[in-house]
DNA sequence: TGCAACTGGTCTCATTATAAGACCAGATTG
DNA sequence: CAATCTGGTCTTATAATGAGACCAGTTGCA
């Protein structure tokens, strides 16, 4: 059976999780945002099967998160980078990488960190409101999609 | 062979992709989050196989992002909830929510929107700095751990 | 120029994960 | 007490993954 896809979901978490939401393709935009950009690059980094990892770059093409260009080198090469669309997941890998960072490392064990141009640490991604004070998933309700009555 | 684990990356994305990057942990959290908590909820709004599911919440409540208790309706029977570390795993499925608005769906078509407590849409998630302005993609770095020679 | 190594793949195969649903024991309802 | 509901387990067929052989075009270098 075909793994159940949400690409035609109401919910764009899940929708989201179907277009980026498998085992290494946030991995690859991570490597992308560090600047990684070449086919080898990635699989050397990542350690993925090259068969995986020209599924996953195609498929993140396609999404349109990666974009095939000529490598900067001036090789006959390609190289993959981030779009706009691309960029844009910025706050989904800080998240998780602060979700990780807060839950899933034993006390004093290293882990990379995130700096600023300054060399100071990020803060934590906030969601603002009106009142200035940062909103909890306790101030937040999901207004669900109308049912289509039949 | 076995999929590949990130359980002992010092990235702390792929930490947190080896403990909740599956395919379906964040939609159970997503349903969580939503109220759901009983095993047969999240069965029929997921449309999960029910071996699957058990594994997922298996798996969760070892992370410690679920935890299981008794119903509190009175019954015999058991419910998921979400501990702290589960609810702190709210920015990531925000920030899925906002990119998957921003970037899958055509121009008016319907999908969910997260409310605050005034029934009003929540705005983006930001990175904040200590200028004020938010920080992109752009303005941060990642500092790897020392590699250990050898 | 000529050859060895590198690059970015494709292909095959063995193994693992997933989906679907039959089945089951205990709890609940009428 | 019989029927149904709940929360699972188990089996089976199919799809996804990991490892690596293989290959054509590119590059580096003697």
């Amino acid at each position: 059976m075909q793994r159940t896809g949400f690409a035609k979901a109401e919910c764009p978490v899940a929708r989201a999780l179907d277009a980026i939401g498998d085992w290494w393709s946030l991995l690859i935009v991570r490597d992308a945002f560090d600047g990684l950009r070449r086919f080898g690059d990635f699989q050397r980094n990542l350690g993925i099967a090259k068969g995986m990892l020209t599924a996953r770059l195609r498929k993140l093409v396609e999404t349109g998160v990666l974009e095939q260009v000529a490598a900067s080198d001036g090789s006959a090469y390609q190289a993959y980078v981030l779009t706009k669309r691309g960029h844009d997941l910025f706050p989904i890998v800080v998240s998780l990488r602060q979700w990780g960072e807060a839950h899933l490392y034993a006390r004093g064990e290293p882990h990379s960190v995130l700096l600023d141009q300054a060399g100071q640490a990020v803060g934590q991604l906030v969601l603002p409101s009106k009142s200035g004070k940062p909103l909890s998933w306790a101030d937040t309700k999901v207004r669900k999609v109308a049912t289509r009555r039949r």
